[in-house]
DNA sequence: CTAGCTGCAAAAGATTTGCACCTCG
DNA sequence: CGAGGTGCAAATCTTTTGCAGCTAG
């Protein structure tokens, strides 16, 4: 996780961007919730318990500056909120999510069986595809 | 036109609700609007051009009605509005969009092309699928 | 040093809600 | 008539912004 931190610090100051504590604060909150979909709110409730004087704003500042760096991505379940989630989406190991209506629970789904369907896409439409995001809904095996 | 106005209507009263002047009226502009993807405060502009006593309060609570009604269903472009479109999305004739990150157009995708998908996520993780929704990302064929 | 950051509080947007009055069925 | 609807304004919730002081490089 160290590797990490130094290579984000490294990738942002190649941007003319500094590393700052609480930066690298959210940076390990992100790497300790992987596939948790995390909302603005509930990664400043993590991130006040390392660093209690940290502000709401520099959390929403933060997570905006790392979807730029693409150091993470968003997703958005359409509960009103922007979720996030540690992991660079045009790397190619995206997973998509499969949403249960009965109890919320959200899997992940981590085969990529859409290729074909880009391919017809950019040959039907012209369109260059460089990100997609599925999700599917329904009842979960406990839930059926 | 007429004639799903009349079906609506029956709908909602089988469900011991109302078909009001204003939920007539939203739903005439739903269906002059058809792949549009409105947000309510389109919809509320729309609707007050015919009906300008309307309250945006009202565009809202009708909105989520037919929602719930499956008469429009939602998509959400992560602009931070939620969008409607005339429509059921257990129907099985929705479609999905490629958005274009450079000029924002929105292409609607009218294959489907998900059903081995859903398939594998069915017998992989016992999950009943019900809907999905796909968003592609990339460049349009002007933009490129 | 100084461009970029931060926390705070206020502002901005989108959506929801309380309430007194109105209307469809 | 009465359950359900409506408009309005106020309230709520998420996210953004202005600003004076702080700090990484």
């Amino acid at each position: 996780m160290k590797k990490i931190i130094t290579q984000v610090g490294e990738k942002l100051r190649a941007n003319e961007y500094k590393l700052t504590p609480q930066r690298q604060i959210i940076l390990e909150v992100m790497l300790e919730n992987k596939d948790k979909h995390l909302s603005a709110e509930d990664v400043y409730i993590l991130v006040k318990r390392k660093a209690p004087d940290i502000g709401l704003a520099t959390v929403y500042r933060t997570l905006e500056l790392f979807l730029e760096h693409e150091i993470v991505h968003s997703v958005n379940f359409g509960d009103g909120r922007k979720r996030y989630e540690y992991g660079d989406s045009t790397e190619g190991h995206h997973h998509h999510h499969a949403i249960c209506l009965r109890c919320g629970k959200i899997l992940e789904i981590n085969e990529d069986l859409l290729e074909e369907l880009e391919k017809q896409v950019s040959k039907d439409y012209g369109f260059t595809v460089l990100d997609h995001e599925l999700k599917i809904f329904g009842h979960c095996s406990e839930c059926k």
